[in-house]
DNA sequence: TAGCTATGAATGAAAG
DNA sequence: CTTTCATTCATAGCTA
């Protein structure tokens, strides 16, 4: 009788990336093994994480300077780090919601497949996936003239839903057992 | 002293991935936990190991959505996780290879142990380590993608130390915690 | 119960 | 911006 399971599912025991909490913690690698990349600390994450859910998403350089410039006091960071988390940051949310709607249509076979799953998974990034409130750069801080030409962008993702142009394949959508024809093919 | 909170998701029943070939011996966690993590059916498995051995190695986003359909039938599935399995099974061979260079070039000693001793694990990937005849993506369907060389990179010399400009913000030095005013509106 | 291996998932960096 | 690569974390499922 293990009743273990009472546990659930220990998300993080170890010491996770941002061990910060404490004074320098910083970046060393959390598990000791050469790290030659930037481990964020929570703090930083935290703050990032933040500043993107206020709407900002791509950073000017002069934006990422300050930011970085205030998240180096939680720990070693450099311009680029912030300038990739942003980058990917918004790649991925951009990509997941991609995959979802897609996965979301798909789910017409499934019979009783609780989404459970799924949830927990997005339950970081995609807490709004339908604001769609993208501020795009922020320029409100006029200071030191205007820089190189910074101020355009404002796009409305335009170019990202393009239609799947529907495919003729026979989707398994009677069938016990599915044709399944998976050979390179058919793809 | 280690608060090791070794919760976990106990798993006594082996479930086993490839049970019975039925229809839905799939992903559920072994305790019925709801584990977030996709498990694949050994069906599922087997198809996505002969897609890759076909030659597929990264595919597009439009094959990945097909391949999760079909694969759905098999128990749930999502894009992310067929997806992640091609970026994993691609990276693992890899690293695989790359290890067994070093090791070679490295110690020559390399003795019979070390096939023993992996014997099982490359019985089932590495069933072909030399041919390396990678396909990469097999678009045989069109898939116009709108990608006009946009090339206008933003490189970023190491000027971490970089003087922060002009802020008036008093920079933690005597502090413990940050004033850390990363609002939007202070960018 | 503890350790190990295989592998799903995540993400920093870059390349394209 | 999109996609890929490299590493690392976390965990299911053995195995001893």
């Amino acid at each position: 009788m293990e009743e273990r399971m009472s546990g659930f599912c220990i998300t993080k025991a170890r010491n996770v990336r941002g061990s910060g909490g404490g004074g320098d913690s910083g970046n060393k690698c959390s598990t000791g093994a050469k790290c030659g990349r930037w481990n964020p600390t929570s703090e930083q994450v935290k703050v990032l994480t933040d500043l993107f859910r206020s709407g900002l998403r791509t950073p000017s350089t002069d934006q990422i300077q300050k930011i970085s410039s205030q998240l180096s006091f939680y720990g070693k960071i450099e311009s680029k780090n912030v300038f990739y988390w942003f980058q990917n940051h918004k790649a991925r949310e951009r990509q997941k919601r991609r995959r979802v709607s897609v996965d979301d249509k798909d789910m017409m076979i499934r019979r009783e497949d609780n989404l459970s799953s799924s949830a927990r998974y997005f339950s970081e990034i995609s807490q709004f996936t339908e604001p769609e409130r993208v501020i795009e750069t922020l320029q409100l801080f006029p200071l030191n003239s205007f820089s190189e030409g910074e101020s355009e962008k404002l796009i409305f993702q335009s170019n990202e839903c393009k239609e799947p142009t529907s495919f003729s394949y026979t989707c398994g959508t009677e069938m016990d057992h599915p044709p399944l024809d998976l050979r390179l093919s058919f793809l």
